[in-house]
DNA sequence: TATATGATTGCCT
DNA sequence: GGCAATCATATAG
């Protein structure tokens, strides 16, 4: 039995939970009594004096209304939400109760119920693209739907857990988020080094830059 | 009420 | 590389 990680794991500061996520697992209970088990290895931070997070108003900080009022929620709560009306993105949140904080999980390394994720991911050719990004995430493990949305992610039928097995010491490495266009300078994805599940997006300082670069040969 | 955009993915040229 | 899908949320009028 795979234990869940509690509350307190979650109760510290985003930035640091986004980094110990790492090498950690996810679990996914299913109603057949199937279990989905993937080994996490990228994740980003938000809502820490930050533009990019969801409810940010300039000057303001990020308000408690709406969507934006689950990352208020008491650490180890889901914070998912529906994205470009075809995905949804899984979250956990983090830091004191009333201290907006939550952690996107972002790439995961799938090790259990790979063909359940298969037939969740039908576009899925290689392992890799069953879990190598946010919304891919969210369809493997059935988080298709607002159910988890404010729910206690810190036991079944969803939670984290240490890796009880022997695993390979890794190197982490971290850039900016991806996909933002506020936010940006924050170095604040965190990630393992040379992982394939990694997802294959640009940093957006990167991407802004490039954008900026491209704009220029027009003149 | 109306329009723009988004913590993305996958198809198309 | 470009761009459509498709809807919740934010912002403007």
């Amino acid at each position: 039995m795979l234990s869940p990680l509690q509350q307190d794991f979650f109760a510290r500061p985003t930035l640091l939970v986004a980094r110990e996520l790492l090498g950690k697992l996810l679990v996914r209970h299913l109603q057949d009594g199937q279990r989905l088990v993937g080994r996490i290895v990228e994740t980003e931070a938000y809502g820490v004096d930050d533009p990019g997070a969801h409810g940010w108003r300039d000057g303001r900080g990020v308000l408690p209304i709406g969507r934006s009022a689950g990352l208020f929620a008491p650490p180890g709560r889901g914070y998912v939400y529906f994205t470009y009306g075809t995905h949804w993105m899984l979250n956990v949140t983090t830091d004191a109760e009333d201290v907006p904080g939550g952690v996107l999980i972002r790439g995961i390394e799938p090790l259990k119920g790979l063909d359940f994720m298969y037939s969740q991911r039908p576009k899925a050719r290689r392992e890799r693209d069953l879990t190598n990004g946010p919304g891919k995430i969210a369809a493997a493990f059935a988080v298709i739907g607002p159910e988890f949305f404010g729910k206690d992610l810190t036991r079944p039928p969803l939670y984290f857990s240490d890796d009880p097995s022997d695993q390979e010491p890794f190197e982490i490495e971290t850039s900016s988020r991806i996909g933002l266009s506020k936010g940006i300078e924050a170095h604040w994805r965190f990630f393992i080094k040379d992982n394939p599940f990694v997802s294959p997006g640009l940093p957006s300082d990167i991407a802004h830059a490039r954008k900026k670069q491209r704009g220029s040969h027009r003149l």
